[in-house]
DNA sequence: CGATCCCGCCACATT
DNA sequence: AATGTGGCGGGATCG
């Protein structure tokens, strides 16, 4: 129809044959146009009409599936091919003439000749692929869509995808500039960082383990939820500064798709990717049950991402066998290294792009208009200096923010429900399956998400520099010098109330910070009874009330608001909700680690939790939630919990994982320094956010605790994920073993045994079965899984894969042979403002659990607390 | 029959 | 209100 409409408008030649095929098409098209040089004109096309295009063409008329041939030849040769869809002149007047004879093809265009790719290819045959800088091409949507014959809202299709590889730029309404290939690889560059930060590994262990996918899968999805808030930051940052101002509405799925689509390849080791397990990686539904539609319909648009991926030659459709059967699947045939151009940022970009751009449409420079977009830019970015804000493209496309934060949210939950039928599907274990478990809540305890720790994920290695740490980071931060402050703070002070934490971009320094946050206290209430209940636990039950005394009066600075006494109710709920030990501690494993730790201080281990969680505690903490108030909640939890973790507790399985998980009111803070310039030799941890006195307390009980600062020689670190707690916890339930001496030990041990991944872990350290076995490799197909305890493990979670070091809170770790058990991979980086979405109490909790137990309530709050806050001020 | 994915309705965003 | 964008999924076509 389209043909034939703008054959009607440019009714120079006279169609009679519509333009059916594509050759047809471009044939048509040239004629339209034929004497409309501008496009030409503008456009440099590099590539002039091959001598072999007419050749094709008339084989193509010859026949459709000679044609066909020709097309899927096409897309691997995009160029050439793109040139004669291209071409709109005189020769391919003739063309036309003679081609237009072929009726078949008018008759009926094939599918094919209306795919995406190859309306794609015809698309970039109009442009050269490295444009001279001297000129700009300005790309209008009407007018490509007219020329090539198709509705506008297939140009979208492409352009959206071009746009996210910033191969284009959206200069105003309907404008578009093109920008080439020239920096490509920087945008893949940039992708593939913050892919692996995001779906690293994931992608690792599908890799490795195709067997054991299930799990993997679940984990991944996590992971990638909770980085998948992350990205939009990155995406858009990342690809240029403007890119912020495409995104708009729904954040525009097709380009975030796209960006991590392109993601998976880059981080994937075998650059291959299944579409269904692409699907999966990237919907993000809130339901699980929904999946199916919506694993449809992402498939549908990964198939028009793919199409266009293909006709850029970055991807090529391939079959992989699994067990399952063959499944679709696209190999990477794109560049995989990179040039290291891409740390420039924007400037860079622009430099790169020709001056041509620039002036009109650079898209980098764009970026300004929307001060929202800079803002949020800048923030988002780490700081990516954007030139700037050259010049507002008059509609240029502005967005707001707070959508983002919405789909995140969403997204979260997507990934959720995505694991959780994931593990269903696989494990056929629809207990675990609760979405909430799933999620990977940035906020609070989630990245520590422990969520099923017991099942189901495998341990994760990160490469990812940054831990995802509990919250409490500031942005602050970031600098060295935070750590000092924090602790000096010991309270809160320093930390943000609502910030989980905060990832730097700098390459030299990572910030992990876990903060609680006065939501999730709530949920994770049962902390305090649980706190209660882990000294109980240890060893006869020690009045929570008293315990939580204790700390709240040692820790009483930390509630920033509250004295220290009068808080002291406050201070315990505060620090009940914020302490994640309390849904740990439920664990009997767990128990006191402090006891055991600190022969001393029975307390002085919970005095140390305590004072992380009020330092992490903001003043908000909820004062509604008095103790009374909550500690109804927290009881029934707590019993809950307890009854759980004694259920639990004789099996490990996933079961009692799940509950623990929830939330992890406190987190240790890492700094963690890489080895850059000088320090190439040596890893540095820095908890940021002991106090000094926190720090003095773990001295006196535990000399390796007491450590501020951890140097990890490099090249030890290498062998051995690091894990560190900041404060010494009891050891995890399941690692009964010398928890106290695990901790310390484990420590030591990392220098002793070079091939054990050493732990740390503020509450107790449990190296369960996995300091014994030093053999495993974390990252090895085998997965020496970590386990967090249930109830550390959503408080740590860290895993590392290439970043040498992982910090953990109180993670214990287990050596996972069994798949159930979760990793943590707080990877993420999370800006701070998302604090408010992550908060998702769902987040915390345990999936498993959850969804049988108290999915209900717990899901209507999350969802509620993810509203909650969003912060609209960048940290910046 | 499953894999692909075209097509275009329609909601939301921008003018 | 008009127009630009683009999510979305029905259902056709391919293999």
């Amino acid at each position: 129809e389209n043909i034939f409409d703008r054959s009607r408008m440019a009714p120079k030649t006279p169609i009679k044959n519509e333009p059916v095929d594509l050759s047809k098409q471009k044939v048509c098209t040239p004629e339209r146009n034929p004497i409309t040089p501008v496009k030409h004109v503008d456009r440099p096309q590099p590539d002039p009409w091959t001598p072999t295009a007419n050749l094709k063409m008339l084989v193509s008329a010859a026949s459709p599936d000679m044609r066909d041939r020709e097309k899927k030849k096409e897309l691997f040769r995009p160029i050439e091919n793109s040139e004669q869809s291209d071409t709109p002149d005189s020769l391919q007047y003739d063309m036309v003439d003679d081609s237009t004879v072929d009726e078949f093809e008018k008759q009926r265009p094939s599918r094919k000749q209306k795919s995406l790719g190859l309306l794609c290819q015809k698309f970039l045959a109009r442009y050269p692929s490295y444009p001279l800088s001297t000129e700009k091409t300005t790309i209008s949507l009407d007018e490509v869509a007219s020329i090539l014959g198709v509705e506008r809202r297939r140009i979208y299709d492409i352009v959206n995808v071009l746009e996210s590889l910033h191969l284009v730029s959206r200069v105003a309404k309907n404008q578009y500039c093109w920008h080439g290939r020239h920096n490509l690889s920087q945008t893949l560059k940039t992708l593939q960082e913050a892919g692996e930060m995001q779906y690293g590994e994931l992608m690792t262990f599908f890799q490795h383990k195709e067997q054991d996918l299930e799990y993997k899968f679940v984990e991944r999805k996590k992971e990638t939820i909770s980085e998948s808030q992350f990205r939009p930051l990155l995406d858009f940052s990342e690809p240029d500064c403007t890119s912020a101002s495409a995104n708009s509405r729904k954040d525009k799925s097709l380009r975030i798709m796209s960006q991590k689509f392109v993601m998976l390849f880059l981080v994937s080791k075998t650059k291959i990717v299944t579409l269904d397990i692409a699907a999966k990686i990237l919907i993000e539904d809130t339901q699980d049950t929904v999946d199916h539609s919506k694993f449809k319909t992402k498939v549908r648009r990964l198939y028009d991402i793919a199409n266009v991926l293909t006709s850029l030659g970055l991807i090529k459709k391939v079959h992989v066998t699994e067990e399952r059967g063959r499944k679709p699947a696209f190999k990477w045939i794109g560049p995989v290294e990179f040039p290291g151009k891409t740390d420039e940022g924007c400037s860079p970009t622009s430099e790169s792009l020709p001056e041509t751009q620039r002036g009109a449409c650079a898209p980098y420079q764009i970026c300004a208009t929307g001060k929202q977009r800079f803002t949020r830019h800048a923030s988002f970015n780490g700081a990516q200096p954007c030139e700037g804000t050259r010049r507002k493209v008059s509609s240029e496309p502005s967005s707001p923010r707070q959508e983002r934060q919405d789909e995140y949210c969403s997204k979260i939950i997507n990934l959720a429900a995505v694991c959780r039928q994931k593990i269903e599907e696989d494990t056929g274990n629809p207990s675990i399956t609760s979405p909430l478990s799933f999620l990977p809540v940035p906020g609070d305890s989630d990245f520590c998400i422990n969520p099923l720790p017991q099942a189901v994920f495998p341990v994760v290695q990160t490469d990812v520099p940054c831990l995802p740490v509990p919250n409490g980071i500031s942005s602050q931060a970031l600098h060295p010098s935070m750590p000092a402050t924090c602790k000096t703070e010991n309270g809160k002070p320093t930390l943000l109330p609502n910030q989980h934490f905060l990832c730097l971009p700098s390459s030299s320094l990572f910030m992990l910070c876990g903060g609680l946050q006065e939501n999730n206290l709530r949920e994770t209430l049962p902390a305090t009874g649980d706190v209660g209940t882990r000294r109980a636990e240890a060893q006869a039950a020690i009045p929570p009330a008293a315990c939580q005394k204790r700390s709240s009066h040692r820790c009483t600075s930390p509630s920033a608001p509250t004295d220290d006494e009068e808080p002291a109710a406050k201070k315990q709920t505060v620090e009940q909700s914020d302490v994640p030990l309390s849904l740990v501690v439920p664990k009997k494993p767990f128990e006191c680690p402090k006891a055991a730790s600190s022969p001393g201080s029975g307390c002085t281990s919970a005095e140390h939790l305590e004072a992380f969680h009020l330092d992490l505690t903001s003043p908000a903490v909820p004062e509604a939630a008095d103790k009374e108030s909550t500690k109804p909640l927290d009881s029934q939890e707590q019993e809950k919990r307890c009854q759980n973790k004694d259920l639990d507790e004789p099996s490990p399985g996933k079961e009692h994982i799940s509950k623990e998980n929830a939330n992890q009111p406190f987190l240790p803070q890492y700094l963690y320094v890489r080895p850059t310039a000088g320090l190439s030799s040596f890893n540095f941890l820095f908890s940021a956010n002991q106090g000094p006195g926190a720090i003095s307390l773990a001295a006196s009980q535990l000399p390796s605790l007491s450590v501020p600062c951890v140097v990890v020689p490099s090249a030890a670190l290498a062998s051995f994920p690091l894990v560190c707690s900041p404060t010494i916890t009891s050891p995890l339930s399941p690692v009964p073993n010398g928890s106290l001496a695990a901790t310390s030990v484990s420590f030591s041990m990392s220098g002793l045994a070079p091939t054990a991944p050493v732990f740390i872990g503020t509450t107790a350290v449990a190296t369960p079965k996995v300091s014994p076995a030093p053999s495993l490799d974390p990252q090895q197909p085998a997965h020496p899984a970590l386990h967090l305890s249930p109830v550390l493990a959503r408080s740590c979670g860290a895993v590392k894969l290439d970043s040498p070091v992982c910090m953990g809170h109180p993670v214990t770790l287990l050596k996972l042979q069994q798949p159930s058990s979760t990793p943590l991979t707080p990877k993420n980086i999370r800006p701070a403002r998302h604090e408010a979405f992550f908060k998702t109490p769902g987040s915390l909790g345990d999936r498993v659990a959850w969804k049988k137990n108290e999915g209900h309530q717990t899901r209507s709050a999350s969802s509620v607390q993810r509203r909650l806050e969003i912060s609209s001020t960048s940290p910046d």
